[in-house]
RNA sequence: GCUGCCAUCGUCUAGCGGUUUAGGACAUCGCCCUCUCAAGGCGGAGGUCACGGGUUCAAAUCCCGUUGGCAGCGCCA
C-alpha cells in the first residue's frame, strides 16, 4: 500500500486553539504510526482575516507541541509540492486552471448575481421551509447576457453546477456511511469575484495535487464533504479517505470558544503546562485504547494510535484532568529536567526578574524537595522563593498560631533559643542527623515533636507549610538556618 | 427553518450479542502514611448504559422511532 500522506491545513486567522491542536496531533500521530508524511499547508485564502502574525503564532504553537511536519513552509526543506501557502498557489494559477476546465466542461458556470440577490434567494427558500440554497439562475445565461453584465462592470464568481438529483455517499472511517441528497446541496462558489478560490475548492485541488491519502478533520466539516466529493468526481480524481473527528466542547456543552477561558495552545504554555501534558490530554479526547490507558509517552502514542479507535461522540474539555496530567508529567521528571523546563518557561514568559540572583544549585535542590507539589511551572517560584529571600516573609497566620499563640509561645521560644545553640554546634547538618537531634530534643524536654518542628519551620521559612523540614534545613545550610532562627528570636521574643 | 452528526457515572472513556453484580481515569468523600502541605496506598459514593418499541433463548451492544445536545447551511475556513 502506498504511504499515507496527511495534512494539517489551518487558516491563519487567529491562534492555534486546542481543537485545532487536537486535529493536528491526530494527523501527526497517524502519519507517524503509518510511517507516512505529515504536511502543513496554510489556507490563507481569506484575504481579510488572514495575517502573518497568525501564521507565526500557529507555527510557534506547532513547534512547541513538537508536531514537526515533513513538508511545508517555512521550516522544511522538503517542498516537493510547493508552495504550501494557498495564496502563493493561487498566484501560480493552480486553482484557476481547474476552474476553467470545469467551466469548459459545463460543470461550472459564471454567476453575476449580487451577494444581496443571493441572500434574498436563500431567505425566500428558507421561508418556504426549503433548504436555503442558491437557485442556479445563472446556470443557463447566454454568452450575450454575460457580455452585457461585463460591460456594466460586473465581475462574476464561478459556481459549481451541482447535480439536481441523486445522492452522494461518504464512507467515513469513524462514522461509516453518511448519505447526502444532491438536491439539498447548492451551486456553491468555487472562485470568488476577486479570483481567489474558496475553501471547498482550494482544499480539494490541493489535497489531490499533494497526494493526500487521508483527510482527518473536525466533524464541523462533514457537511462540506459532499460538496468536495462532487469536485473530485467532476475532475475524475481519486478521493482520499475521510475521517471526521468529534468536536471538543466547553463545560457548558457548546463548541469550545473564548468564553470558556483560555483555549489558545500558547496560553497553556504561558500558564506553565508541559507540552507533553497537553498532548497527552488531547489524545485522550476522542481516542482511547482497549484498556483505557491514560498516560502516554509520545512514543507510546505513535505506536498505538489508529483512526479506527477514534470515537464519534463529542467530548467536554476538562481542565482539572489536564492539570492532574501536568502534575503527573512533572513528577516523572528529575529535578534537572524540571529546572530546564522551568528556565524555558521563565525565558518564554520573560519572568526573569522572578528568579533574579537565585543560585542554580540551590534552586535545583529546592525543586527536588517540592516536586510533588508542582502542578504548573508557574507555581515553582512561590513554592521555593523563601530559600532565596534574605528577609523572611512571615505569614500572619504562622506568627499567630505557631509562634505567638497563648498555648505555644513559651514552648516556641524555648525551642528556638535552645536549638539556636544546639544547631550552631551541630556538626553533621544532614537531614537524618538533624531529625535525630530534633527528636531527642523533644524527648528531653518532654514535648511533642510537632511542638519542636513547627516553630523551627516558621522561624526559617516564615511559613506553616513547606518541604520536609530537615531536608529543607540541610540544603539551606547551618549558617543560614542559624541566622534565620536568630532573626526570628530577635523579632518576636525579645 | 432545512440537513447532518451524536447519546455509558459530574467529566474523559472501556465495552463491538452471553465471561458485566457495566471496568479504568479525573474530580469528590473517608481512612492509612506523616513534622506541615503535597505525593503515594487503600476504600466509598456516584451509571434504571437518554427514552420507547422491536429482532433474539439472550441487548449497553443490532434495527426503527422519539427526545435532547451539537454542528453546518457565506464571494469564512
Amino acid at each position: 500500500m502506498a504511504d499515507v500522506r496527511v495534512r494539517f491545513a489551518p487558516s491563519p486567522t487567529g491562534d492555534l486553539h486546542v481543537g485545532g491542536a487536537r486535529t493536528a496531533l491526530f494527523n501527526w500521530l497517524f502519519a507517524k504510526n503509518r510511517k507516512g508524511k505529515f504536511i502543513l499547508r496554510i489556507e490563507d485564502t481569506d484575504e481579510v482575516r488572514s495575517t502573518e502574525a497568525s501564521v507565526k503564532v500557529i507555527l510557534d504553537a506547532m513547534k512547541w507541541l513538537q508536531l514537526d511536519w515533513d513538508e511545508g513552509q517555512p521550516d522544511n526543506e522538503n517542498l516537493k509540492y510547493s508552495p504550501y501557502y494557498q495564496m502563493e498557489r493561487k498566484e501560480k494559477g493552480i486553482y484557476q486552471k481547474y476552474a476553467d476546465e470545469l467551466v469548459t466542461r459545463k460543470l461550472a458556470y459564471y454567476c453575476y448575481c449580487d451577494p444581496e440577490e443571493v441572500d434574498d434567494i436563500r431567505k425566500k427558500s428558507q421561508i418556504n421551509k426549503l433548504p436555503p440554497k442558491y437557485d442556479g439562475r445563472c446556470r443557463y445565461s447566454t454568452l450575450e447576457q454575460r457580455e452585457q453584465q461585463k460591460k456594466r462592470g460586473k465581475v462574476p464568481v464561478v459556481r459549481f453546477r451541482m447535480p439536481d438529483t441523486g445522492i452522494v455517499v461518504l464512507n467515513d472511517i469513524i462514522r461509516g456511511k453518511i448519505k447526502f441528497d444532491n438536491f439539498l446541496l447548492d451551486d456553491f462558489v468555487i472562485i470568488k469575484a476577486n479570483g481567489t478560490p474558496t475553501y471547498n475548492f482550494a482544499c480539494v485541488v490541493d489535497d489531490y495535487l499533494m497526494k493526500i491519502t487521508h483527510v482527518l478533520r473536525g466533524d464541523d466539516h462533514i457537511s462540506n464533504t459532499p460538496k468536495q466529493m462532487h469536485i473530485y468526481n467532476a475532475l475524475n480524481w481519486e478521493m482520499p479517505e475521510f475521517a471526521h473527528l468529534a468536536m471538543i466542547l466547553g463545560s457548558d456543552g457548546s463548541r469550545l470558544s473564548k468564553r470558556h477561558g483560555h483555549i489558545s495552545v500558547l496560553e497553556y504554555r504561558k500558564e506553565g503546562y508541559l507540552q507533553e501534558a497537553l498532548i497527552n490530554y488531547l489524545v485522550l479526547l476522542g481516542w482511547s485504547t482497549e484498556d483505557s490507558q491514560q498516560i502516554f509517552t509520545m512514543e507510546d502514542m505513535k505506536q498505538k494510535f489508529s483512526i479506527e479507535r477514534c470515537g464519534a461522540s463529542p467530548s467536554v474539555f476538562d481542565s482539572a484532568k489536564l492539570l492532574w496530567l501536568n502534575g503527573e508529567k512533572i513528577r516523572s521528571k528529575s529535578s534537572d529536567q524540571i529546572y530546564e523546563l522551568f528556565i524555558d518557561w521563565i525565558n518564554y514568559t520573560g519572568n526573569d526578574k522572578l528568579i533574579k540572583n537565585w543560585d542554580t544549585e540551590l534552586l535545583k535542590k529546592a525543586i527536588f524537595l517540592e516536586r510533588d507539589k508542582i502542578k504548573l511551572l508557574k507555581n515553582i517560584p512561590s513554592l521555593v522563593d523563601f530559600f532565596f529571600t534574605k528577609d523572611i516573609d512571615y505569614e500572619e497566620d504562622a506568627i499567630r498560631t505557631v509562634l505567638l499563640s497563648e498555648k505555644s509561645k513559651n514552648v516556641a521560644e524555648l525551642v528556638l533559643t535552645k536549638s539556636l545553640i544546639g544547631l550552631s554546634n551541630h556538626q553533621d547538618f544532614s537531614a537524618v542527623s538533624l531529625e535525630k537531634y530534633a527528636r531527642h530534643f523533644a524527648m528531653d524536654k518532654n514535648i511533642k515533636t510537632s511542638q519542636v518542628f513547627h516553630p523551627i519551620r516558621v522561624a526559617i521559612s516564615g511559613r506553616k507549610q513547606g518541604p520536609s523540614l530537615f531536608h529543607m534545613m540541610e540544603i539551606m545550610g547551618r549558617e543560614e538556618v542559624v541566622r534565620r532562627i536568630n532573626v526570628t528570636i530577635n523579632k518576636f521574643f525579645t
